[in-house]
RNA sequence: GCCGAGGUAGCUCAGUUGGUAGAGCAGUGGACUGAAAAUCCUCGUGUCGGCAGUUCAAUUCUGUCCCUCGGCA
């Protein structure tokens, strides 16, 4: 029926901190592909320049897809993210292209290529009550409850982590089953064939670059592009106001903080945000890891591979 | 020059009724199953401005010098 097309899938994935240059050694790799987003703040359409997303030039190289697609207000969560790729791939397997997939949100890669535990929608007044309790009494209270109906789990995560400890409960009390019984489900995995390729630049090496990457924004408008979305949206816990770059911005237009102030912290919460990203890479199972200088050697690896 | 307030961690500061000191921020390492550019955790030796005095013991009290910031000249 429904294997039109050769399986598994192969399927090129790119990963590396923000600013190393994974669009541009995609980009490099010299193969009939499309390029598909996997990271979670460029699919916001009102912030092209602010969330770093490939510019008309690199677009007119190859197809870009899942890049600035969805309004500010648009709550996409790993698991919707991994549907949409995952039937993304298949469309550009169709066309006989190669699916190269460039981002950085290392869960939203993990949840396409791993799958994740099948637990339903929540409801939505079930996830309402449970942050309402979350803001009222804090996380601790929450924890305390979770260690009676979730020892397990419990274990793992902390009792200051708010978004787990809500998480949790909005599972059980939606599903009335736990976190750890639902982590033992079978992951219902897609059939993919990935090839990771890793760039690896030394965080001390990457901070001027950030540095440099955020004054070449607010050079070309980035204060421009926050005071445009604030019109369209001005929801300041919409998703896309909680990027990097865009909530330092909103604190400016508002008058909050300076406009140096915001360049400071952005570029401090970018590097921040970078070294997360190493760190989960890290962990990242089968990378081919390459030193910055060395990336021009991927599109053999790429070759010998397909 | 005089008066006042200060000089303690990279930064902003707290504190020690005399027993050599601790918060926030920064930094570091890490966790991560539907918010993930999110959320959360770990890690704090620094001539307590210099010198001298009192004391068993001074970063703390006293004297003096240096420096910074106000005010007055």
């Amino acid at each position: 029926m429904k294997h039109p097309q050769k399986f598994p899938r192969k399927v090129v994935c790119l990963l590396g901190a923000t600013g190393t240059g994974k669009t541009a050694a995609a980009l490099a790799l010299d193969q009939v592909a499309s390029i598909i987003n996997y990271d979670s703040r460029q699919v916001y359409r009102d912030f092209p320049l602010i969330t770093a997303q490939p510019d008309a030039s690199e677009r007119a190289v190859l197809p870009h897809l899942l890049y600035g697609f969805a309004p500010s207000t648009a709550r996409i969560n790993a698991s919707a993210f991994a549907k949409l790729a995952l039937q993304t791939i298949d469309e550009v397997i169709q066309q006989k292209r190669l699916p190269v997939l460039v981002g950085g949100t290392g869960l939203y890669l993990r949840a396409l290529l791993e799958g994740m535990s099948p637990i339903p929608e929540i409801a939505s007044n079930i996830r309402k009550q449970v942050l309402e309790r979350l803001e009222q009494e804090g996380p601790q209270k929450m924890y305390r409850e979770m260690q009676k109906i979730d020892p397990q789990y419990a274990a793992i995560i902390h009792e200051n982590d708010s978004q787990r400890n809500a998480r949790a409960m909005e599972v059980w009390l939606s599903t009335g089953k736990s976190m750890s019984e639902w982590h033992t489900e079978i992951h219902p995995s897609p059939d993919i064939d990935a090839l990771k390729l890793g760039i690896h630049v030394d965080l001390d090496e990457l901070t001027p670059k950030l540095a440099k990457r955020i004054d070449a924004m607010l050079a070309a408008g980035a204060v421009q592009e926050a005071l445009k979305a604030w019109e369209c949206c001005p929801q300041p816990d919409a998703p896309a106001w909680t990027a990097i770059g865009s909530a330092e911005l909103l604190r400016y237009i508002q008058g909050e903080i300076t406009l140096d102030e915001a360049r400071y912290l952005w570029i401090k919460h970018t590097r921040a945000y970078a070294k997360r990203q190493i760190t989960w890479a890290k962990k990242e199972k089968k990378v081919h890891w390459f030193q910055l200088e060395h990336v021009g050697q991927m599109a053999q690896l790429v070759k010998d591979w397909l």
